[in-house]
DNA sequence: TGACAATATCGATATAATGCGATATTTAGA
DNA sequence: TCTAAATATCGCATTATATCGATATTGTCA
């Protein structure tokens, strides 16, 4: 866990926000339409509506992305010509309960 | 709650390391001895020891307890020539429970 | 294979953070 | 009131981050 990548995204409130949305990708996105059966309900959102939901350019939503996949904030995977991304639970429940108890 | 400011303070090391040294004073710091009777026990710390453990220049110090004070991860009391900072538990809490709850 | 859609990467520039040395301020005490 | 100690502030150079437009890459499908 390296914590202080992780503050570092924490520390830009639109990244904050998009966790935020991954956190009910259902109320927040529309349905992942080319998403195949057995990946679904997993949380996964393709990058270009996250990127229209934003309203920041496509190149800096998709650096801000990978700052928080290589956070281990958030795991992604590419299918077809998509690369879906959701939150990875795991670390942000570390996260808290570093604050917890290491802070 | 500025968490933008907070998460800032945190994406430094050593101001996370202060943040944990202040957790224990006594096994960090010498006694404060000039820390009147009443204040003793409640995890003040000054300026000037901090400046020595943490090996970089008085000025950078002074700035980074400032932050660390405007996020209100830190409360401080000038008494005399000295100021001593202490954690602000309460800011602590609320930032897990921030993380926790609506991150 | 050629065109297109989705995403990633590159290069550039503006803004912000880091961290220093020098100086100012505040307070205590002779 | 002069001096010294503790801390804060200022100005600066360096490095990092933010964010864009342009371009490259990857994958789909006719």
């Amino acid at each position: 866990m390296n914590m202080d990548a992780i503050f570092k995204v924490l520390s830009n409130p639109v990244r904050v926000q998009i966790l935020n949305w991954l956190k009910n990708p259902e109320t927040h996105f529309p349905p992942m339409l080319h998403l195949p059966e057995e990946e679904s309900g997993k949380g996964y959102v393709c990058v270009g509506v996250i990127h229209e939901k934003t309203g920041i350019t496509q190149s800096t939503v998709s650096h801000y992305l990978n700052l928080m996949k290589q956070a281990e904030l958030l795991s992604c995977k590419r299918i077809g010509q998509w690369t879906y991304y959701r939150r990875n639970e795991e670390t942000i429940k570390k996260t808290a309960y570093y604050i917890s108890n290491s802070l």
